[in-house]
Parts: C-alpha cells; sequence; structure tokens
DNA sequence: CGAAAATTTGACATGACTCAACTGGAGTGG
DNA sequence: CCACTCCAGTTGAGTCATGTCAAATTTTCG
C-alpha cells in the first residue's frame, strides 16, 4: 500500500486525506501463477500496480506468434493503453508469470479521482509522459540496433527480474524467435570467454 | 489559430476567456523549407503545432543512419518528447520539408497553462494517452508486419501527406533502406499488375 | 516417474542490407 | 539558359542477420 503512495509522492504531494481518497479508489487483488488479468477481446477495465509477482503484457500475432509489449514487476504499472483509455475490447494479454499481488483501479474510478484530486491527474499525466519517452526510445532501439545490443540493454532495464523470465518470454520482447536467440547466447558466451 | 482551439475543444470546453488566455501562450513562427526547428544536442524548449506545411522528426544513429520518429503536417503536433519534458538536450532533429508555420508553446509556458486551466492539463493528458496508443501500435507493427505490410498501413496513417514525402524519408520512417525500400516498391508494382 | 514445455542445436531458407554503378531531375552559378 | 553538380531514386550482385523446420536434450511439474 505504501508502495503505491511513495511511487505517487515521487511526482506529486499528496495530504493525508488525500491518500486516504485515493486508497479508497484502489482494490487489493492476488493472482496466482499462470493467471490471466486479461484476455484478447476483453476490455481493460483497470490500470494495475504491482506490488509483488511479475506481469507480462503480450500480443498474439496472426501467426501465433507472441509479442511481448512489457514486463512489470514491484513498483510498476500495467495495463492494456488502448482498451483501458477507450473501454473498448483490446488486442493483448495480461498473464501472471508468477504468484502476484496488485492494486488496480478501474478506469471509471480513475476519472473520478482526476476530478477531485487534480493532483493524480498531474501525476498520470507524467507518468504517461515518461512511458511515452520509454516507448519511443525502445522502438528506436529495435531499428537501429543488433539484436545482441537489444538483449544488453534489456539486461539492463530489467535487472531485476531477468532470472526469473523465461527465455522465450525475453525473445519474444526483443523480438526474435527463441531459437535465435539461444544461439545469440551461446555466441556472446564463446565470444565472452575467448578474452 | 482557430484550428489550434478546435483541436482543444475535441477532449475539453474552455470558456472564452480561458481560450484568450491558452492563446496568448502560444506563439507563431514561420520556417523556410529544409530549416531546423532542433538539432541533436540541443534542449527542445517548445511543443510545437502544425498549421501548415511538413516536420519530420529524425535521430540520427553511430552509423551515421537516420531514423525518423514521425511527421507532423497540419493539425498534429510535434517534438522531442524526452527533451521537451526533461528539459535536457536531447538527441533528434526536427526538420521542415517545406515551408512550414506552427504555433508553440515553451515547456514553461505550459506547465503554467496546466496550473491556470487545469483542463489543459487533461486535454495534454488525453493527447498523450493516445500518443502512447500509437506509438505502441507502431512498435508491434514494426515487429510483426513485413515492411510490405508496414509500408501499406503507412500510406493510409499518412495518407494526406503521402505524395509530399521524400520516398527515402518514407524508408527511414519504415526501418528500411531506401534501396530496399525502392526494389519494394516495384515489386509490388509488378504482382499487383499481373492481377 | 512421465508428459509437456522450454531450450538447444543443425541444416537450410530468406528478407533486408551493403556496395557500387547508373539514371534522371533540381538547383546553382556563370 | 546552358553546363555542371548534386541528390534522390533505381538496379544488380553478393552478403549477413535472423527465420524456419526438425530433431535432440533438458527442465518443469503434476
Amino acid at each position: 500500500m505504501r508502495l503505491l503512495l511513495d511511487n505517487v509522492a515521487k511526482f506529486v504531494n499528496l495530504s493525508k486525506e488525500e491518500e486516504r481518497i485515493l486508497m479508497e479508489s484502489f482494490v487489493i487483488d492476488k493472482y496466482p501463477a499462470k493467471s490471466f488479468l486479461l484476455r484478447e477481446g476483453e476490455i481493460c477495465k483497470d490500470n494495475v500496480f504491482v506490488l509483488s509477482g511479475i506481469l507480462k503484457n503480450y500480443m498474439v500475432d496472426d501467426d501465433l506468434k507472441e509479442h511481448t509489449l512489457s514486463f512489470a514487476s514491484r513498483g510498476w504499472w500495467s495495463g492494456d493503453m488502448y482498451s483501458f483509455i477507450s473501454q473498448q475490447p483490446g488486442n493483448s494479454f495480461i498473464v501472471a508469470l508468477e504468484e502476484t499481488t496488485v492494486m488496480k483501479q478501474t478506469r471509471e474510478e480513475q476519472l473520478k479521482i482526476f476530478d477531485r484530486i487534480p493532483k493524480m491527474e498531474r501525476f498520470y499525466r507524467i507518468l504517461i509522459e515518461r512511458s511515452l519517452v520509454a516507448t519511443q526510445q525502445r522502438m528506436l532501439n529495435n531499428m537501429q540496433l543488433s539484436a545482441e545490443e537489444r538483449y544488453l540493454r534489456f539486461m539492463e532495464r530489467y535487472s531485476d527480474i531477468k532470472y526469473q523470465l523465461p527465455q522465450k518470454d525475453i525473445a519474444s520482447y526483443l523480438g526474435i524467435t527463441p531459437q535465435f536467440f539461444s544461439k545469440m547466447k551461446a555466441r556472446m558466451l564463446r565470444s565472452e570467454s575467448k578474452l
């Protein structure tokens, strides 16, 4: 609980009363490993904040290949942005990679909070400003870096959970096949040990 | 001028007085063809709204290859998001592909407006929510679609200006080389005429 | 333990890139 | 207004990064 308020406090200052109101708009929920918070075709009702565990947000294309959009661990947000803001059926899945506890807030509650506590609209604005920058950066990385280089950046970005993620999911985040990922890692190890 | 207010009015309703205050925070500026609004290493002072003409936002990687982030024509916004929100030197260029007239607002003015007219913070929040969705979608397109398919989507997305953009810039937006783009187009034409 | 899933490995295929040469139009200066 | 240059665009040959398919191996977990 405190974790969420700390996250908010990084960008805006809330009074005790505002904190109380805010907390009332969230509910805590717990998902077992491998359970789905969201499936393709469903409406993403909630914006979720991870207290513990790991979530994966991904899409499946026409060839049934998975494409991972993001991972979320303790202290990070997750959701299907398109579906959440439009409240229309989305195309992505969100699954718990391990038992995961979250605090979640519906879009409706969120908009109400924006009216009651304008500072929260500011907080959210800042959150997505940064998210937009990160997404642009990642897209650029995909355009200009080799798979190997992208992998190294990935390890930095997700250093807290890198050893808990299945390789196939890392590959799908990097935009390469699991087979190629495996060969690439082997190659990197070989050339590293040659030094 | 009216164009900007209409753009805002799509998401929030301003009073005449608020509209007046808002307009005072923008200045109009005009750039000749091939002139730069922003260069790598500079701070992106302004968020710009295009009244006429076309802007291109791109980055140059270590191999001196260009990567186009976006084009902006009449009624669209442009800027280096990272640099604009952090007010730190950025890595992207913004250049006018033809003579371009814009309305621009500094980050400082923008933040002032957010305090004076909270509805404008809401407007901006909605703007970047959508921008985030579009960027995620584009990243996914890059991951799951072939260059050919990406090209077709590009033509829809930028149907208003597709014939005014140099091919090398379209190629760099699609994440392919101009040579490959040229060959691809030729191939597409051939297989189309065979029908 | 046994089945299913994840990972590894190898042979081969391919989409996209590089380099280089050529063409044709756009702008520039004399 | 011509001659010249300089980009943008095209095209071809060869290459490379990554994908595909298939099989073997290891790990996970009921």
